[in-house]
DNA sequence: TAGATTGTTAATCGATTAACAATC
DNA sequence: TAGATTGTTAATCGATTAACAATC
């Protein structure tokens, strides 16, 4: 809800990461001010749709000028709740789990990796990032002293459901799923699930019998 | 195009992937038929949704029974072009690079890794679930003998936007971008953008203020 | 003022879903 | 046959986009 009091459309909200992005990009190329018609260049977004994603959050913008970058990265922050530090956990010290947690768009955005989780007893108390590897058994005690409530699953797929089902029992309520495993999960708690054998297989169906996107 | 001769919704090429995770994991447990409504539960997908976007390509069910687990596999991967044999180039043999050359979903969906290429001299020459880490200034040579047309960009975000072009100039016509840079190619090239941060934010939205999704 | 670009409407287009006849 | 589930329709719902007045 807005302060319309409408609903906003999914689609919205999917966009408004990567107008940010964008923007961000723009900022430290130092551009101050973008219109419409030229963030849709860059994001491959219809001009008039950047617009009426904007107006279901208020007025940000300059007839005639664009949109100031700077506020309009502040203000996009704060629809998405960028504007505030939120504690995560990384689950899997593989090459993954350190991609993951290695990535300079966490910090950038306010993520803050608490920990990051192994039961492999030869990766724990290694560290990634300065960051040390707990042990998988001190998930529990770790969740709750530091109120975590976002964890990202970047194990193999065989320790994938026990870890999603400990993430939740101990009250974490956003799950990003790198593992192709199908996680069941309360409707209070959202999964989202991110793989890329489905993006593949989704670009291949446009791809292979040359049908138009 | 499907063999009605009519446009085939996005959401509907975006969702068969999920399908085909599913009923993979299906297979796995002996499951040799599914209906709508099981196979809606387990991927969270309405199931009169599902018998809609299966019926753009064909009847695949039985009615009063369900769906046969094997053939829908089949069928699906058929649509998507998954049944044929992909040769791709993975960009960066970091943690990211490996955690995606590593992917057994890869292999299992016919898509297999030529080469690494990395412009790391310490580590070319090594190797990467069996695959050799090659010099970044090889792309040329390796796209054109091997005729790549897919490449997955998993380098650090400063060499994205050099390899993307490169990757482009070689006659590559599907980029997974897993950079949060943002990358401009020509209209027959595809470029799919996968970054964590993104779809971290895009659900804090309906996580800070619990709003419904 | 002239040019540019937003905010906003309204028309179009596309996607979802309930319902049920067909049929296994 | 009785029960189950697909294939299919049609109604509803939601998203996109062109167009343009407002205004910087």
């Amino acid at each position: 809800m807005n302060k319309f009091n409408k609903k906003i459309p999914y689609g919205v909200i999917e966009r408004l990461p990567a107008y940010l992005n964008c923007l961000m990009q723009l900022k430290k190329e130092s551009v101050t001010t973008v219109s419409s018609k030229r963030l849709g260049r860059l994001t491959g977004i219809n001009a008039a749709q950047i617009r009426r994603d904007l107006i279901y959050f208020g007025k940000f913008g300059i007839r005639g000028v664009g949109y100031e970058v700077h506020t309009l990265i502040k203000k996009i922050q704060d629809i998405l709740g960028a504007d505030k530090f939120h504690n995560i956990v990384v689950i899997g010290a593989g090459n993954l789990g350190a991609a993951i947690s290695n990535h300079d768009g966490l910090k950038n955005h306010g993520f803050i990796v608490k920990a990051i989780f192994d039961n492999n007893k030869e990766k724990v108390g290694r560290e990634i990032n300065d960051i040390e590897i707990s042990d998988l058994s001190d998930l529990k005690k770790v969740i709750n002293e530091e109120k975590i409530k976002i964890g990202i699953l970047a194990t193999p797929s065989e320790a994938a459901r026990k870890s999603a089902k400990a993430l939740i029992d101990e009250g974490v309520r956003v799950i990003l799923n790198y593992t192709s495993i199908i996680i069941e999960a309360p409707k209070d708690v959202i999964v989202y699930n991110s793989d890329p054998v489905s993006d593949l297989l989704y670009t291949l169906y446009y791809f292979t019998s040359k049908k138009s996107m």
